[in-house]
DNA sequence: CTGAATTGTCATCGG
DNA sequence: TACCGATGACAATTC
């Protein structure tokens, strides 16, 4: 009886599972009615790395693959072709044993309904999105008197056995579905066991159930999980499994539950990387002297290679210039911290006039590739050689960074007393931009050296991003190569194979014709002249023997040479 | 010193 | 029409 307990719980525990993957992650609905829809439309993202050009939104989106930009075609074709070998393999699902042992221990542990205090505690910290009444509770359990609450968590414990029971008793859907609801409960357990680690409530109960948690789960590859698990799934009636996915609540909260709790880890570490990062970026510029990055001007004012910041240079210039511009509508920020040596008023109204871009913002959706090395380099880069060389005190006696390395627009533009820098000259959004052409007063050459050097700038980005773009095609031209070859290689051998095979059978089936002829009897009672007969399977799966025919068509191509000579 | 690689710039096209 | 990005081509610079 506790064996058919058991197995009967894990396949449910199995068929709910695989419904909440399901019903979270595919639209069920769509695959029956078109199989690549909803994929194609996955791919259709906003994932790829080039947004402003339409055919781009075909590329790099699965596996990187890419083809020239102007082959949108081939491009879609490979897609396609990867989205359905992803189909294919999404055809038998499997599930890491790990989550499935994860899962029965609950089950065990709900049916032994009493593991102490910390499968108590599971309980009370279940604060998930079934259950939200059970905020009260858990708001509750963190009153400094913790052991009458202990009792009452018993009480709770002690209920969900019941339904378990019921299912062992009976097969009937609801009650599949019943346990269904028990284990996702269960499942918040550990996720909000997990995710309340932090959470002030008993660490040293906390810390149990951790332990508990994952012994358990590591120790899962062999133990719980039996072989019958997946037959009993496989077993499982999909008409069942239709009837599973229209509890949505409750399917749809435990795949929620079971996303939280594998990637909790995850997720943990991302923050803890954008924590990083945010270190990365902040620590140095926080500690570094304002001076320190006024001297550390870029040569060309424009180098993207040195001081590139692409989609961090809004910030960057946000924090180490006064006042710098940025553009994320082009999507070819690239331009370093630079402080024009010539402070004037229109810096200062710019400054405040308009406000940078949001970083978080840039990071996500601005995908130039001006900024290729966003997180790998220093927001306060140092112009290509020299300026590590050089050092950056006053003490030096050469002549002064900004003043030997500025960029020729810089000179120009110095030379016919703008006060802008290149930078923000070329960052400045074109409003602004007219703004200052009309509104301050300047010569029709300063226009005219302002349009140029913005041009200039904006288009030395566009190179970059060109070029950039062009080695990525070529490199994934060069990997779509290396696969096609190790495809056509595998082709190639299957087709021998397959020859192979066919010459065996060809042979088998001469010898059986042979071995059949050789019992045959014709009219006169001799065997059958294997040269002279032969079998055919009709499509009616008759086989009949039939004399050779000695084709014509032989004859007639003979005849034909013959006259050719 | 030479050649390859890199980078900046211009011209042009298309959106 | 102006603006802008993409890109081929060329020259300057760097390695």
């Amino acid at each position: 009886m506790q064996i058919a307990k058991k197995y009967v719980s894990e396949s449910l525990i199995q068929l709910t599972i695989f419904l909440s993957l399901i019903g979270v992650r595919v639209d069920i609905d769509s695959y029956l009615s078109g199989y690549y829809t909803p994929l194609i439309e996955i791919n259709l993202g906003p994932s790829t790395a080039y947004t402003q050009t339409p055919f781009h939104n075909l590329r790099d989106t699965l596996d990187g693959y890419s083809v020239h930009p102007k082959c949108p075609e081939l491009d879609y074709f490979f897609a396609s072709r990867r989205l359905l070998d992803e189909v294919r393999t999404l055809g038998s699902p499997r599930f890491p044993i790990q989550l499935n042992a994860w899962l029965v221990h609950q089950v065990s542990a709900t049916d032994k309904a009493n593991r102490g205090p910390s499968t108590d505690n599971n309980t009370d910290t279940n604060d998930g999105p079934e259950n939200p009444g059970d905020e009260a509770r858990d708001d509750a359990e963190h009153l400094p008197d913790g052991g009458q609450h202990e009792d009452g968590t018993k009480v709770k414990v002690e209920e969900v056995p019941t339904p378990i029971t019921q299912l062992v008793q009976s097969s009937t859907l609801e009650q599949e579905v019943y346990i269904a609801t028990a284990i996702s409960r269960d499942v918040n357990l550990h996720d909000a066991m997990i995710t309340s680690a932090g959470r002030g409530e008993s660490r040293q109960v906390t810390q149990q159930q951790r332990a508990l948690f994952r012994l358990e789960s590591t120790s899962s590859s062999h133990t719980d999980v039996s072989p019958g698990m997946a037959v009993g799934l496989a077993a499982l009636p999909f008409a069942s499994v239709c009837n599973l996915t229209g509890n949505v609540s409750q399917h749809s909260a435990m795949g929620g539950c079971l996303d939280e709790a594998v990637f909790e880890h995850i997720n943990q570490l991302g923050l803890e990387a954008m924590d990083t990062v945010d270190n990365q970026l902040m620590g140095p510029l926080e500690s570094r002297d304002p001076q320190v990055l006024e001297d550390l001007d870029s040569d060309s004012g424009l180098s993207l290679e040195t001081s590139s910041g692409g989609p961090v240079s809004p910030g960057s210039s946000e924090i180490s210039s006064s006042s710098s511009y940025c553009e994320d509508e082009c999507g070819a920020t690239g331009y370093s911290s630079e402080v024009d040596s010539v402070p004037s008023k229109g810096i200062v109204e710019y400054a405040a006039a308009w406000s940078p871009p949001d970083l978080s913002e840039s990071v996500w959706h601005d995908h130039s590739y001006s900024s290729p090395t966003f997180f790998d380099q220093p927001l306060v880069t140092l112009p290509h050689k020299g300026i590590k060389e050089e050092p950056l005190s006053d003490e030096d006696d050469g002549p002064r960074l900004d003043d030997r390395e500025l960029s020729r627009d810089e000179l120009r533009a110095r030379a016919m007393c703008i006060p802008f820098s290149v930078l923000q000259i070329v960052n400045m959004p074109v409003e602004e931009f007219l703004e200052v052409l009309d509104g301050h007063g300047f010569s029709p050459e300063q226009v005219t050296l302002l349009r140029d050097i913005r041009r200039r700038g904006k288009n030395k980005l566009a190179a970059q991003n060109c070029r950039k773009r062009k080695l990525d095609a070529i490199t994934g031209l060069q990997e779509e190569v290396e696969r096609l070859r190790a495809q056509r290689d595998r082709l190639v051998r299957e087709k021998h194979l397959t020859a192979k095979t066919m010459g065996a059978v060809g042979q088998q089936i001469k010898q059986l014709t042979r071995d059949i002829l050789a019992r045959l009897r014709d009219d006169s009672g001799h065997p059958l002249n294997p040269e002279r007969f032969t079998l055919q399977c009709g499509a009616n799966g008759r086989v009949v023997v039939q004399p050779v025919r000695r084709p014509a068509v032989n004859k007639t191509d003979k005849r034909k040479k013959e006259k050719k000579q």
